[in-house]
DNA sequence: TTGTAAGCGTTATCAG
DNA sequence: CTGATAACGCTTACAA
């Protein structure tokens, strides 16, 4: 196909090397090195170049492994060549292509979060815990938010599939119900780390809070509180904090030796919407709840609103606990009582893991959960005698 | 160089293609074709080995550009090897190589977006509404995080650079007076959108809030409320922001009459801390304020705050207005005053802009500013006579 | 100390 | 309709 410009041969074309990027070729016959003027040639000169590698070989009239070797502080080069080099790298204003890098090193040092909603400051400040932790290690975090769809979910691993993230932490849209986006990163080996929504059916590497402790202890304190006719505005089923709050709701209401009430036991999906919905039904039962324990704070919020709009008075026609201590929590009415989560440190956490598992390969092989402890913060929401000095 | 396994011959060796990624060789000489058993054969089965199209070529003895057109909807090509080649992608879970892809047609088909904090929904929301276009359109979009920083800024572009975005939506962090980071993106020919947080000296494409209206609507609102030693704490005053707000604040002053005193405006860095240590210097004024318009609402609050804190009645000391209306807003006190911004409608613009500006690349000519309006909501801090119905 | 060229996984241009 | 191979920009083993 190629003939020597100078003796028409091609039997004797040899392949050598490449100038510019162009493939070099030397007749063996004649000892002729030369390049194909290809085609496209003139139009090489983009409007849209950054300056590679081979740019600055190029104006130097070293090799282009010289340029990659010096601009990765390699021991053994001429400091001359090298200052040279660093020097022309900052004339041309080179960015090295982290795509080649990646492709060429199969890692791409990013990790990619999926998140399922952006509404609070919840998933927020976990972000802003993982991508510290992950900055400090040279780590980039690519974030996806599910939307509580599991489409979009699904959709969102795709494109993190794609585009080669080296780890990914997940909580999961509460739509979701299979997992099978989410094992196939397990069948690449990529590993996964799920926090918070987590499912009890997938996942060996986890951070949670302790959602058991944390609902226990909010009940406990509303029993303390005089509050006897507990109702819980729950979450999915399908949820691990969903259950896990559940079951500290029932065992606080037994070690107390009270019944667990059927009717006073409420899944929603965790949206302000439903909450209306169903706290209308539990104010209009022909016995009341005095308490309802909310999953999480945007419910408690709109039961605080409806049990106002609704005459009754907080605390002391019904106690709301909620769950998170999202900021708007301290502000609404005399205060929310809530169960804080330690938001930040559950990405911290997390990246911390995801590390772990992307650099030390080795022990693939125990599961691990993290638990962190939430803590009750108590206002004026469930305390029949007001609190001195009280919070503003 | 390369020697035929069976005639010895080195001269009579040519290249023919790849099998597995592995050079074929072809000897012209004794027309024999062979793969150099290379070093890393066996090494080559990595553990964490994503299938490729060459995997599916292999599998079906096709060539990997067959492959290509098959997975890309191809019109020249036999249906019926495309549909093996479909099955054959599903079966070993194919998932394409976006590194790759992005190198060859050096385009990402992601948009990068730096956002300085992540403390208020403010940002959060912006995101949401940019990613929903975004997303509509097939990009992806890699969030960054300044912290207020100008350090972490300029590593943020670094990175965006390095992963070669198509595109930059930046909000600067109020520390950033030096923009040669964000000029490398013109040198580049990478369209960049600067949204709230613009700077007078840069930046072509904008979207911003019409801030100076707002700031006259609020100020103008405390006015028709009696109040008439009104102060402004103010934000940097690098931020066109701050200057627009600042701006509305003395026109709105100046139109009815009233003087614009220099002790009363102080400019803050939009943190709640340094905004207590500031109201704190106005409310010890031998002649404190009888109102405070407040650069955004974190701000406010601190305000509300301190003044409660110091036995002022709000609104009746004291008229508070603040300017973002942040989730807090509503349910702080008897409500905030404050004026609304469109967050999300900010994102959706910006993400617009951004990818007109990638796509059509012609009209690289006129520069070009969309102004969303923002909307005075009034609450309790600023009306002194109590509004009915209150919002809760 | 430096150069050569294979290879990372695609796409696209030619040639059959 | 299909195959071969250059090219994208970089790293790295091997050769010189």
């Amino acid at each position: 196909m190629t003939e020597c410009p100078k003796c028409q041969q091609v039997d004797s074309i040899m392949k050598a090397g490449f100038v510019r990027g162009n493939q070099r070729f030397l007749c063996k016959n004649c000892d002729y090195y030369f390049t194909i003027p290809s085609a496209n040639r003139q139009v090489r000169k983009r409007r849209r170049h950054q300056t590679t590698i081979i740019d600055i070989a190029q104006d130097l009239g070293v090799s282009n492994s010289t340029v990659s070797r010096a601009l990765h502080g390699h021991p053994d080069i001429n400091p001359n060549t090298r200052r040279a080099i660093l020097e022309k790298a900052q004339e041309l204003d080179y960015q090295p292509n982290q795509l080649a890098h990646s492709l060429v090193k199969s890692r791409t040092e990013t990790v990619g979060i999926i998140v399922p909603e952006f509404m609070t400051q919840f998933f927020p400040n976990i972000i802003v815990g993982a991508q510290k932790v992950l900055a400090q290690a040279g780590y980039h975090l690519i974030i996806m938010q599910s939307d509580e769809s599991y489409e979009t979910e699904k959709n969102n691993t795709k494109a993190l599939l794609a585009n080669r993230v080296d780890g990914l932490l997940v909580s999961m849209s509460h739509e979701t119900n299979n997992y099978d986006h989410l094992r196939i990163f397990e069948k690449r080996d990529i590993p996964v780390v799920y926090f918070n929504r987590v499912s009890e059916e997938l996942g060996k590497y986890r951070v949670v809070v302790n959602d058991y402790q944390g609902a226990y202890t909010a009940v406990d304190h509303l029993i303390r509180n005089g509050y006897r006719r507990i109702a819980h505005l729950g979450g999915p089923t399908n949820l691990l904090i969903s259950q896990e709050r559940l079951r500290g709701y029932c065992d606080a209401l037994r070690k107390n030796g009270l019944e667990v009430i059927p009717e006073l036991v409420i899944h929603g999906d965790l949206r302000a919407q439903k909450a209306r919905i169903y706290t209308g039904y539990f104010l209009d039962l022909p016995v009341p709840p005095d308490a309802i324990f909310a999953v999480n704070d945007p419910s408690a919020i709109e039961i605080m609103m409806l049990a106002k709009a609704k005459g009754l008075r907080i605390p002391d026609d019904l106690g709301v606990v909620g769950f998170s201590d999202d900021s708007i929590a301290a502000h609404i009415g005399n205060g929310l009582t809530t169960v804080k989560q330690p938001t930040t440190q559950i990405g911290e956490a997390a990246a911390r893991m995801i590390l772990r598992l992307i650099q030390g390969e080795e022990e693939l092989a125990k599961p691990e959960t993290v638990v962190l402890e939430a803590e009750l913060i108590v206002r004026g929401s469930s305390v029949r005698v007001p609190l001195t000095p009280r919070k503003f």
